[in-house]
DNA sequence: CGTCCATTTGACCAAGCTCAACCGCCGTGG
DNA sequence: CCACGGCGGTTGAGCTTGGTCAAATGGACG
């Protein structure tokens, strides 16, 4: 059996799930066919709205996205960063209204995927249907970790966790080494990741580049100690890849 | 259809599943097969270390716990409380080491599951398949939730939004209408959990108590103002249930 | 060239933290 | 049966981190 669809128009999806376990023919069309038309989304576009109705999800083709919520005081909570293969939305699986809003953060492609057809998909695929339920669990792993660094940690160390977290995830797919990136964000959006005011986010930029952590040019970032920061804040890679051990063989 | 298990012994499991939607005997079996011996734990003791090796997860079958981790500088954030019926430890699905501790706060029981046989459970179940990545989905909300009220709340707020979700899991399994309960955790646990001091929290339980939001005798808490609270906090239930529409037929 | 937005900086403020002491309850051992 | 010790809760005084408000700078783009 063979890729339906030709490499180009591979799903992010198909490409990132097969990173951390070879897929079968099978597999990969099941994915492929579960996606929808992709839509093309301009850098600031809101995707889905939160507390509006949804009854699909999304795979993050291209560019970043994230997830954010508005609480009643004012002000808004950044809950995560979506990459490219991230299958996003995942609350209108137990609701069918949006918890979060999902927002395109550079320019970005996204294609859909009805409930229904997920539904069918961890039906007929059970080492899929594993697969995704360990992303999934992954996916609460850094949940849990984001809200160590805002509950437990002083501004420096959150902003150098986040910063870790970004560089261990481009670097899943860029393969080489990676020390330096463009952030597409904002200092606001920063503040709102971490907690607090895009104010105190400069300041604390600046002391990290002070104190020989970081350095920037424009966007650019560049991680000067990561063994440093690494001890300084705990970080745990949680991206370099997951368990498939315990998945049964495939079907 | 019947379920093959007396009633006395089915698990935690299968009952809060079979809320969401009626199982198949098949698929009753199938939950209560997956799990091996009852495991009886005292307040206090640990279930599961962080960073430990580990190749289980566990069902909560009586009594509460809570997951938690330690940041380098010293302390803990408390990440989630588990009621019965809840499978956790997920992170060893995508890990073989813990990614946080598993501490009983009352005297409770739990039941193992073996990572493979929870991957054959879900290879051959499609629909439980779909059903536990719905609740794994809105664990990820219920996390995504307190995210948002540590890194963008105030003290009150964070310690009402807490104990208004706490009242509304409790209702899952009580069943009529509960305004007030028990609470077994210790001021300093409270602290942990919403990125506060303990001694914040005494503070702040004392202001709520004034303001008429609550009143408090010994561990019992009593919610005066619901209504108040949930609009002064933006609170949003989301235990009541989980759409189960999109799943497929039984097989 | 002007407008908009992100960044930067300063002065001041306050929510929540730290440190420290004290109280009250309960279990335990003499 | 009572004294002791420990833990959880309560309270006070002073401090720190990060927030608020406000204004200036600077780059990108029409």
């Amino acid at each position: 059996m063979m890729f339906s669809s030709p490499a180009g128009t591979q799903s992010a999806l198909s490409m990132r799930l097969s990173h951390y376990l070879p897929l079968t023919a099978a597999e990969a069309d099941a994915l492929e066919e579960m996606q929808g038309e992709r839509r093309r989304l301009i850098a600031g576009e809101v995707l889905v709205e939160a507390g509006g109705p949804i009854d699909a999800l999304f795979v993050v083709q291209q560019g970043w996205f994230h997830s954010s919520t508005r609480p009643v005081i004012g002000g808004r909570q950044i809950l995560r960063f979506h990459y490219p293969g991230d299958l996003i939305g995942t609350s209108s699986i137990a609701w069918s209204r949006a918890s979060a809003s999902l927002t395109a953060v550079s320019d970005g492609i996204v294609t859909e995927v009805p409930k229904a057809k997920l539904g069918r998909l961890l039906a007929e695929h059970g080492r899929l249907a594993g697969l995704l339920y360990a992303v999934a669990a992954a996916e609460n792993v850094a949940l849990s970790d984001r809200l160590t660094s805002i509950g437990r940690m002083n501004a420096i160390q959150r902003l150098a966790t986040l910063l870790l977290d970004i560089l261990a995830r481009l670097r899943v797919t860029a393969g080489g080494v990676v020390d330096s990136f463009d952030l597409p964000l904002t200092q606001t959006d920063l503040g709102d990741a971490l907690g607090l005011t895009k104010v105190h986010v400069n300041r604390t930029m600046r002391e990290m580049e002070m104190r020989g952590m970081i350095s920037r040019s424009g966007r650019r970032i560049r991680v000067l100690d990561e063994a440093g920061l690494v001890a300084f804040t705990g970080f745990v890679d949680r991206h370099a890849e997951i368990a498939t051990d315990w998945l049964p063989a495939c079907a």
